[in-house]
DNA sequence: CTATTTCTTCTACAATGTAGACTGATGTGC
DNA sequence: GCACATCAGTCTACATTGTAGAAGAAATAG
């Protein structure tokens, strides 16, 4: 029980966590994933991401307080464990060495 | 057909194989992959990423001549196609898209 | 107290990741 | 030629991730 790679979703994920700041809550995740991939990602998809990120220590989540907005249920916000950092910090210099010297484009549609 | 969500292991084999240029067949993928990514990995996971590759068109192969060392068979050499330079390039967008804004690091341990 | 909205959990299956055994093709040295 | 060491690629099987959609729980409005 070690060997840590981090999937695609998993990295954006823990990415958009990294965006979001507080108020990195299921549905806010969601779209905000959505928005940044520029593709529809369903809130079971994301909420068994996160699950299995925190069920590797990746990740913690805590209650917060409902809202007093119509059907404002308590949200479960999310964020990076020092593990999570270290993982995703780790993917990210690989995927640098893995670019190093190819001439891979970076502009957008 | 139409959904292309490149895993991790396959946007690192089609980085490593833009990376060889000509050259770039299984074992010389599977060393330089190693190298890049700091990490073994064995000859049936490449195999298996460059097949599955290769089904989606992303990939195609080509067999080289015999080299004149001992045990030196024929060489199965890959290159990316035009949908599999669309598909990393989108990849890295989109990757270029969630890092965007967030304070993540780049240097190796 | 039931309808409606917001958010989360559960279940199931498809796609990717990974390992290791197995097969085929060459040369080497007797 | 024959047994063997090498280099390369194929096949099989199972673990981990990706993805969807239905179901459940909490909250307010009326």
């Amino acid at each position: 029980m070690g060997r840590n790679t981090l999937g695609t979703l998993e990295q954006a994920v823990m990415m958009v966590i990294l965006a979001l700041g507080d108020g990195a809550y299921g549905v806010a995740i969601r779209d905000e994933l959505s928005r940044r991939t520029r593709r529809e990602h369903t809130l079971g998809a994301v909420y068994t991401t996160l699950d299995r990120l925190t069920a590797k220590e990746l990740l913690v989540s805590y209650l917060g307080e409902p809202t007093p907005t119509r059907g404002g249920r308590a949200k479960r916000y999310f964020k990076l464990t020092g593990d999570g950092r270290q993982a995703l910090d780790h993917a990210v210099n690989t995927r640098h060495e893995l670019e190093y010297g190819l001439g891979l484009a970076g502009k957008g549609a």
